[in-house]
DNA sequence: ATAGCACTGATAATCATTCTCATTCTCGTT
DNA sequence: AACGAGAATGAGAATGATTATCAGTGCTAT
């Protein structure tokens, strides 16, 4: 995320966390900003390397979950079950991953809206032949990264 | 998945699990029935719920790490972290996931050959411009499932 | 300054999963 | 049919990630 839109990020992060009765505290500012300038979603082991000298692990993860529950970070698990976090899409945009399955990396990928709207569109005809109301999607491209790749 | 179906893939599964100079087991049978007979992916507990009395846990899970190791299962984690596995797809065939936010299941759903080649174009496309080599891809329509959109 | 909450960090507890190991089973060979 | 090697089983211990506890600290509003 450039430094511009991630400035944006904490601020409406800030307002969010006041509205909650909640506050931006330096450990939570610290992961906030972590998962900004990262390119895509961290595990939870990457940001106590990041962060092990200012932020005890039971501090961590315990921001992890109170920032997931107040809907500033999502959750979710890759392949091994390790648990990635990254900034809510209301604050990144809706993307896709990029999924290494040599090194494991998680790369953010966005799509041109006109391509986004095909998919949105399929995704409804698929889920509405199920009886399914779909409220989003996600997409994980699984292959080789362009580091892998050349060696 | 139908009997007939069903029956061809664990004639196939027997094979492998041979060339492999590995036995298709009674324990190994129930799993990969469950499983065929499953509407979507299955987690751990759900599997010990089902074969609780002729499958001890510890039994369970080596049967489970096996049959991964040997491709004949694929394992995924869902968004609470939790091991889900299914067939692999050489023996399903390419499918996609209806995942119901409000109870947490897992449905299989498959997408028209030419949808489907649609969406194979675009992935080529993404991750081309990233310089990453697509292998595959995943997609998951995140919503509420009929059962629980008519309560 | 005081009271009421939110927050922190060390530690203990939990939970899913994996590991260990003694025992049993299978299958091919004598 | 008895034998031996490797494969499989199942109970229990060990691991590792995550969550819960709790005593102490820091903010903020009155
Ligand atoms: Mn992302
Ligand atoms: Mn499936
Ligand atoms: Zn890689
Ligand atoms: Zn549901």
């Amino acid at each position: 995320m450039k430094t511009a839109q991630a400035d944006r990020a904490e601020q409406a992060v800030a307002e969010l966390l006041a509205d909650e009765g909640l506050r931006f505290t330096p450990a939570r500012r610290l992961v906030v900003r972590a998962l900004a300038d990262a390119p895509g979603p961290l595990t939870t082991g990457d940001l106590h390397t990041a962060l092990r000298s200012r932020l005890p692990l039971s501090s961590l993860y315990r921001t992890l979950t109170v920032l997931a529950a107040a809907r500033v970070l999502a959750r979710e698990h890759d392949g091994g079950g390790v648990a990635r976090y990254e900034l809510a899409e209301w604050l990144t945009g809706h993307h896709h991953h990029l999924v290494c399955l040599v090194c494991g990396e998680v790369r953010d990928v966005s799509i041109d809206p006109q391509t986004e709207g095909t998919i949105a569109a399929l995704v409804e005809r698929i889920a509405g032949g199920a009886g399914f109301e779909a409220t989003g999607h996600r997409i994980d491209i699984e292959g080789k990264c362009a580091a892998c790749r050349r060696r």
